[in-house]
DNA sequence: CCTCCTTGTGGAATCGTTTACAACGACGTG
DNA sequence: CACGTCGTTGTAAACGATTCCACAAGGAGG
């Protein structure tokens, strides 16, 4: 493959002229310029990244460490990383964790030695820490969807408590009083906030939710199944069910339909996390809606703000209900804007 | 961030012993190898993979271009490509084509620029000259799933052509006679091909697949949903409709709907590409499925012994019928082994 | 005792860039 | 005419690793 030495050759000028007109440098001739143009189109000559990179200590890539790829909510997540992080001259390399500690220690590890410019993690239960030594060494690191409490490090997320309370409200009118949730691991904030916007939320209407229906699954569709196995094996099973991610809502669709039994009018069933295909489910499920897009773009922008030396900052944004047939109601019914669709807190950190 | 003369230093040896130590170079003495460990855990040293990188000519990461990463049939990909990469010693990065050749080029180009040592492609369509000139010039690359023809690529794929016969069947026996499709772009091979195989699958029952019952879609819900709003505005409209991936199908879906339509009672529905969510759609759909997780590895295995300097051989494996209720069967029936599970062809390449 | 081989080690070149620094003409000005 | 300034260029030193080569020390064998 040729290099810079080769398009200097061709040219007929030194190789710092070459990086020059590369660069844009302004002190180089037309002519000087023009020359080496030719010399570069003739030989199809591409600037080798790496050797760039080691000179300029900085790779222009972003590192994403996710959940799962095979969530759709995370898919949608990195689209949108991908597309801001582009739009700013930055590529991203993605790692998927799998929901496992293991798996994601060793995407952050990869992903530093190859010296990526900054890394924007959904963190996987547990405290990791080598990412936290890496943030307090100074790679530039920002949480998003999911955080570790107690690091300095900036968070890009979702609240659901407005939502939470709306979906608790819904279910309320529709008369359901027994209402159980399939938790996350308690080892990441979406897991255990999850579980306490529930709670809180039960309690204004005087319900209690008790130890029995509270199912701890790990965001995958196989622990779906076996919790709402438990919640269907009780001697008063639960009359509707939350489940705290897409995936367990689709493992605790399998369980219900493997029992015979359907939604709503046997249980009823809503989600965290909206997705396409809920639309298309029997019945279309009700979800809480997270503005995953912007998400996306608020970390990427708040990465690139400590990257390139500015101050970044936390945001949270709110998260909505979307009303269909799951809970029972007898028709799909308008949504309301339940609420300014931003908040942005400036200041924020990890431990907001 | 410490160096490897930082280590040196702190080790009392020169960086030529410590390259050593961290390659497991024989020739190092019990003393020098046990100074050296302890400076490298004591400093928290990792080598600077872009460095190793320059110097070796080559970064132990693969390059993988999908159509859509919102596809859940490439997410599955992604993840049996990434899996088994890292199984070899591989990472991978990921670039999200969007079924835009523009922005193929753009990940093609930059993972280039990278010096990745491979690339794994699943081509968007259109000719592509960037990733044919590419592989001209000695980068290792392999097509997965889609290819472009006359390329010297070894290709690894599935053959759907006898579930797509079992699925005419499936039409045929319950009454099926109009039957359309929604094609994806003719600039991919998978997007012909399934419209070849389906042309000739109805021919064996003397249907005709006339010009009006061929549907033009991208592979993206959007086409999808236009493509099955025209179907219905004919004057006669068909009476099943076959989709070429499960993107197009959500919007056929879509389509059906809006129009107050059931299925299967008032139109078939089947689609190419199984997804987990197929088993809960209103009415569980019909679908071919892909044997997804094992391309992705032999896709792995072959790019790996292209770098590696084996030979490659392309692979093409069986697809199957999975029969559900879109199309109107009474009961889901039990799925029947149609072929062997794998056909592996040596010498095939890109023009088989 | 001298030679030869083996083993362990360090010096230095190298990979392909960027960039500080110096050199060099041309030119305008006092 | 001398001198500083400006614009353009090239030389060479990094960046952090790997690896070729030379060399020293020590043991074996004649």
């Amino acid at each position: 493959m040729a290099s810079i030495k080769d398009v200097a050759a061709a040219a007929g000028v030194s190789v710092a002229t070459v990086s020059r007109v590369l660069n844009a440098h302004p002190s180089v001739s037309a002519e000087a310029r023009s020359r080496v143009l030719a010399a570069v189109a003739a030989l199809g000559y591409r600037p080798n990244a790496v050797a760039r990179s080691l000179r300029t200590d900085q790779t222009h890539a972003l590192g994403l460490v996710i959940g799962d790829v095979l969530n759709p909510y995370f898919t949608e997540l990195a689209r949108s990383v991908e597309e801001a992080a582009r739009a700013l001259g930055y590529s991203v390399i993605i790692g998927n964790a799998d929901e496992r500690p293991d798996l994601q220690d060793h995407h952050v590890r990869t992903l530093l030695d190859r010296r990526i410019d900054g890394l924007l993690v959904s963190p996987a239960p547990g405290d990791s820490p080598l990412l936290l030594d890496a943030a307090r060494a100074g790679t530039p690191v920002v949480f998003v969807d999911r955080w570790i409490p107690g690091a300095d490090v900036p968070v890009v997320r979702a609240d659901g408590r407005r939502a939470v309370r709306d979906l608790v409200a819904h279910l309320h009118l529709l008369g359901h009083r027994r209402l159980a949730i399939i938790a996350g691991p308690a080892g990441t904030t979406t897991g255990s906030e999850r579980v306490t916007a529930f709670r809180d939320a039960l309690a204004a209407y005087g319900l209690p939710l008790t130890d029995e229906l509270i199912g701890h699954g790990d965001f995958q569709a196989a622990s779906g199944r076996r919790v709402t196995e438990g919640f269907l094996d009780l001697p008063e099973p639960p009359d509707a069910v939350f489940a705290a991610d897409n995936l367990m809502a689709l493992g605790a669709l399998d369980a219900i339909r493997a029992r015979g039994l359907r939604v709503p009018d046997d249980i009823a069933l809503a989600v965290f996390d909206d997705i396409p295909w809920f639309v298309h489910t029997d019945p279309p499920i009700t979800a809480i809606a997270q503005p995953t897009g912007e998400l996306g773009r608020a970390a990427v922008r708040a990465l690139v703000d400590r990257i390139e030396g500015r101050a970044a900052e936390s945001v949270t944004l709110d998260a909505r209900l979307v009303v269909r047939r799951s809970c029972g109601a007898p028709a799909p019914v308008l949504i309301p804007p339940t609420s300014p669709i931003r908040r942005s807190t400036p200041v924020q950190r990890s431990t907001p």
